[in-house]
Parts: C-alpha cells; sequence; structure tokens
DNA sequence: GCATGTGAAACCGTTCACAGCG
DNA sequence: CGCTGTGAACGGTTTCACATGC
C-alpha cells in the first residue's frame, strides 16, 4: 500500500509517476502535461518576471528573461508553451500576464496551508525564513516534542504537540507539510501528517519517506549536495587511485575515447 | 567569461557537461564516466550502507539495498557498476568494502574544508546542523557584515567579516562555500569565494550565480520547492479553469490518450 | 540457483532549426 | 524583420532482459 517515492531534489526524474494532464471529457483546450522539470523552472521565471515588473518592463522577450534565469532561449520557450500561447511573435510576453498565467499554473492562487514539524535548529530557520511569507507560503501549524518547544512562540504562531498533527493538519486543511525533524523520528511524523490529509511533503530528514501513492514528497538533503559537490572537487583534483586519472590536473572535458 | 551555470537541486541534469572519467594513460582500469543523476544516489546507497553494518550485515544484496534507498534493483546495479565490480554473483555486495570503495569515489576520503556565508536564520542552523559534522562535512569558517556576529564564536568556530573571505578561503585551502546570505548580496559574495579560489558553491539564496566555468555550483531553493509541491496540490484538486483537467479529483495516474 | 553486471531498448528532457505570425 | 512556438534530432537516464559467474 505504501510505496517509497521521493522524488528528490538533488535527483532527477525518479521513479515518480510525473505530471500529467487530466482526461478532457469536455474537449476543451488540452495543453500537453507538464514535466517536472519545467515545472521547478516555472517557479524560478516568475521570481524573475517580479523584478522585471518592478523596473517596469511591460513585456520581455524569451531572451532576456532566459539569461536572466540561466538557461537558454529554446528551453524557456519551450517551457512557457505548455502552459498555452501567452506571448506575441515579434514582441515577446506581456509581463504582467505571463505572471498570473504561472501564479495560476503553480496554484499561488489558492492559498497553501503549511505545517512544519520539527522546530528545532532547521526548522526554527525555515519557520523564520523569510522566503516563505514574502510572496509565498507562510507557515500557520508548528510541531514539536519538546517541552521547552511545545506552547511557545514563533513568528507569531503557536507551537504545537507532535501529537496533535493529525487533528490540527485536518481541521485546517493543511495541503503541505515540512519536515525538519531528526531522522529517527521522520517516517512517524510523516505517517502523522499523511493520516491529517497531508498531500504534500517536504523532507529535510535524510531518510526515504515510505507514503502512499497519492502523497508528493520531494526531499532536500543537504548532506548529499554537499557529497555531489565533493565529488566535483575530488575529480577536479584528479582522484587517480585504481579508478583511471592518472595525471594530475583534469579539466572538464571528455578524454576517454572508445 | 563568466557563464551562468546553477545545476541546481530540484533540477533535471541542467546543462552542465557531466562528469568524465579522465584520460588514462597507462592503460588501467578505466571506468566508464559517472553520470550526474548516479552520483546523489551514490551519497544515498552510502549513508544506508551505514545502518547495513551497524546492524552487523556483512553484505546486502542489490535488492535489500535498493529497497531501503527507495530505487528499483536495476538501476541501483547499473549505478554500482559505474565504480568497478565490487559485488559478488549469487551473494551480494559486501557492506565494508563498498562502503569504503564510495567514500573514495564521492571524495570523503580527503577532507573537505567548508566556509558558510551569512549566519543568519539559515545560515546559523546550518551551522550547527549535525548532518554535516556527523560524518561528512564539518564547517571549518563563517562569515558575516553584521557587527553583532562578526567576532562571535558558533560551534566553536569565530565568524570573521566578509571583507576577508579572499584571504582566509585561499589560506585554509577551503574547496566548498556556503551561500545563506540575503538575495541581493549573494553574487558579491559568490564572486569574493571564487576569487578565494572556492570551487564548489552551494546556494541557498534565490539568484542564479554568475561563474567562471570551472565553477560548480548546486542551488537549494526552499521557495521553489515549494512552489513545485503547490503545483502539484493543485493538479490533484483539478486547477480546471483553461487549463484542462474539468472532472474534480486527479489522481496521479495517466489519463489523456493519444 | 541465484544475484551481479551489462548491452540494447524505451523513455524523457534538452537542443536545434525553422516555420509561422505579428 | 524579429521573436514566438514547435516538430525533429540529439543525448542522457531508466528499464528490460539476459548472459555471466560464483
Amino acid at each position: 500500500m505504501t510505496r517509497a517515492s521521493e522524488s528528490g531534489a538533488g535527483d532527477a526524474a525518479s521513479g515518480s509517476p510525473g505530471v500529467v494532464a487530466a482526461a478532457d471529457p469536455a474537449g476543451v483546450r488540452l495543453p500537453r502535461p507538464i514535466p517536472d522539470a519545467t515545472v521547478s523552472r516555472l517557479a524560478v521565471y516568475l521570481r524573475l518576471l517580479g523584478q522585471f515588473a518592478e523596473q517596469g518592463a511591460a513585456t520581455v522577450s524569451s531572451e532576456e528573461l532566459a539569461t536572466a534565469s540561466g538557461v537558454n532561449s529554446a528551453k524557456l520557450r519551450k517551457d512557457l508553451s505548455y502552459l498555452g500561447s501567452y506571448g506575441t511573435r515579434g514582441v515577446g510576453y506581456e509581463v504582467g500576464a505571463l505572471q498570473h498565467q504561472l501564479e495560476r499554473v503553480l496554484g499561488l492562487d489558492h492559498r497553501q496551508s503549511v505545517a512544519l514539524v520539527g522546530v528545532g535548529n532547521l526548522g526554527h530557520a525555515l519557520a523564520g525564513y523569510a522566503g516563505f511569507g514574502g510572496r509565498g507560503f507562510p507557515i500557520d501549524a508548528m510541531f514539536d516534542v519538546s517541552p521547552d518547544l511545545v506552547g511557545s512562540t514563533i513568528n507569531g504562531i503557536e507551537v504545537g504537540h507532535v501529537r496533535d498533527i493529525e487533528t490540527v493538519c485536518r481541521a485546517r486543511g493543511v495541503t503541505i507539510g515540512m519536515v525538519a525533524t531528526p531522522a529517527p523520528v521522520a517516517q512517524d511524523v510523516c505517517d502523522l501528517l499523511v493520516a491529517g490529509g497531508v498531500e504534500s511533503i517536504l523532507n529535510f530528514a535524510p531518510v526515504v519517506l515510505q507514503v502512499p501513492d497519492e502523497v508528493e514528497v520531494r526531499k532536500v538533503d543537504l548532506a548529499v549536495e554537499l557529497q555531489v559537490l565533493a565529488f566535483h572537487v575530488a575529480r577536479r583534483h584528479g582522484v587517480a587511485g585504481t579508478l583511471g586519472s592518472t595525471n594530475g590536473t583534469v579539466n572538464g572535458s571528455v578524454v576517454s575515447p572508445s
């Protein structure tokens, strides 16, 4: 019944089913399904559109928005094409309209209710992270087990006891849960969130969470990120050993033939 | 000279060149280049191997390790095959040997020197995050600009002023930099790290960093992660509108035919 | 017999190049 | 003429299925 998903952050497209367009009984306008990889970029485009808007730009070309986002223009155009035609040929995209459209597609016009479990080191930082509240996702429920924390107020939110997760989440219609607990209890906490009707979980604990198929899990694993970087450092310095690469410095280019 | 990389976290394999095996002048054992996607999983396998070791297991089968990691066994075997043959047919993998091998490949046998810039909300949490020090990456330099923080000691490390980044990083041979500053100064800080010889950067600020080609950047963007989750929530609830999906509830499975 | 290791096929996402349109 | 939108080519990752070897 429960399968391990974890379409992790540092991950490519894992085994997760990917996003698909729904059935279309009425024969309405039906854009093709949006790839997961595209969705993450849409969020980035949206942020940059905000900056263009602040600067008073009425339109942006795919080239401008693309370089600002660190992608090439072809990819950007293809990404935007998934949500229909909101550009004008020969001109570019109308900033306001595109912003609005992206917000709709990303589900930002419906207010999302976010719960945070684990208000320790990392959790406390997440609670105060401006990147959420500022035009985004205000956290409106927190949980922990520590007597020092339960009952205290952080950022205007009272920290509840983990045992109340299910009730509170269901009552407030929480849709997104963030797990910032120590690894050993992460799965238990996850189960409670799921029991409370939470459909999406952002997992900071270094464990692979088991969830029902309907629940989406994304993982942010800081240690893995660092290890990937360490790997690249090691590569550059020539790991040598029994692993090939006997010469000192190796630059990024392909060398090994046949 | 400087190009935008950002092979971001939530990203699939971006434009980054990918990892390649070096030339092999001597004709030694030469494993094929390791795909980026594989590298992130190797880190996960390594953690789980630690757990198997604690439980006293001498060997693991690909099936065991795979289900524990949330991947299928074929993928795991292919991943491990990139580092040579460390399994025994009919038996499985020898836990200790595999651990050691993974540590070597990931560059964990060389101590990495990590610097953290920005000891505010998030940075402070990262400084105390056990996931780094515990069998991993002890942070050994911190920087900020706030007079309240500069000169103070966190986790046994004295916080230096941002203006000293270049000198200190070069002196201590810092290889990995973590940017946990507000967005507006992230690029400046990044430039300082690069000037100090840092080759790999883990970026928590919501900006696309511009770096020279030799520098590897990975991005952890919490807001983007939440937005991707929000998208999935919206999908499930049927965004409707002009976007297809007129029916109320849509489960994860593919529906749209031809 | 059983589990690894691996070519080959299927799949997905990115890049290219150009047709289409304001 | 310029820029969007997109079919087609490309490259990388996952999956399959089986040969290989203990």
